[in-house]
DNA sequence: ATGGCTGGTAGAACCAGA
């Protein structure tokens, strides 16, 4: 049976509940997971989602800041989350699908400015987390997909300017080594580039502070879905909606969508 | 020309994003 799964940063769920619905009436993926929600659970806004038929419901929100959630057509079970950066921040929810598929959202912390751990404590934090992420990977038994904001655009060709960006935090290469020893611990096949390989550009993100994104197009591609190996050989399309950066109100990131037949 | 913008919250010459 085929399932769509589509993941979003969307930088405020309430203030931009018009653009959400129009992602799920266009584009109907079974789930979406949702990340930088920035809503108390609640005031989560579930009357758009209860009317398009997405009965089932994760949250783990909080307040100002970060929050993720998964909204879903299918039944969702064993809500679980995970503290990756150890000081209570909502960066994590679980489920589990109806077939057995483990589907994790996660939104790695941005990790500020300086890419010094010792200048900047947030910089650090992001390594502890990617690293924490490693450790609970090395044990993962079952098949799983793992998607998110991951603040982290590790290849050449996922960043506008590989040469102007080594030293700006996203790309660096510190960061860039602890996403790669996450992926070698549970061999994860990165979707986005398995339907899209390098060197072909991909972008995610791009800044609301240039007039023309798409003119200047300095993107960078930090949101990825990542399937362990048994998962992946079931992935049959993948789809990055880059128009969704121009509809109104727009979030800086855009949604992607895997499908699956599993 | 990577910070020029953005949302949430307070009521800031704020914080965080990336």
């Amino acid at each position: 049976m085929p399932v769509s799964i589509a993941s979003w940063n969307i930088n405020s769920v309430r203030f931009r509940l018009d653009i959400v619905e129009r992602f799920l009436t266009e584009h109907a993926p079974d789930i979406l997971c949702l990340q930088e929600t920035k809503v108390i659970n609640p005031d989560f806004p579930h009357p758009m989602f209860e009317r398009l038929g997405y009965y089932h419901r994760l949250l783990n929100g909080q307040r100002m800041h970060h929050g993720v959630a998964i909204v879903s057509r299918l039944p969702l079970t064993e809500d679980r989350r995970h503290d990756w950066q150890d000081n209570g921040e909502a960066r994590h929810i679980g489920a589990r699908l109806p077939n057995g598929l483990l589907l994790e959202n996660v939104y790695v912390p941005a990790g500020g400015d300086i890419p010094d751990p010792v200048i900047n404590p947030k910089f650090g934090q992001k390594l502890a987390f990617v690293e924490r992420m490693t450790r609970w990977s090395e044990a993962l038994r079952e098949p799983t997909l793992i998607v998110g904001d991951f603040n982290i655009a590790p290849l050449e060709c996922d960043v506008w300017s590989h040469k102007a960006l080594l030293d700006v935090v996203s790309h660096t290469p510190i960061e860039v080594e602890a996403l790669s020893r996450l992926q070698a611990s549970h061999a994860w096949v990165d979707l986005g580039r398995h339907f899209i390989p390098p060197p072909q550009p991909l972008y995610t993100w791009w800044s609301y502070r240039a007039q023309d994104w798409r003119a200047s197009n300095r993107g960078r591609r930090l949101d990825h879905l990542w399937a362990s190996p048994e998962a992946a050989r079931a992935a049959t399309g993948f789809t990055v909606l880059e128009d969704a950066r121009s509809w109104g109100k727009p979030s800086d990131h855009i949604p992607q969508i895997v499908t699956l037949d599993l």
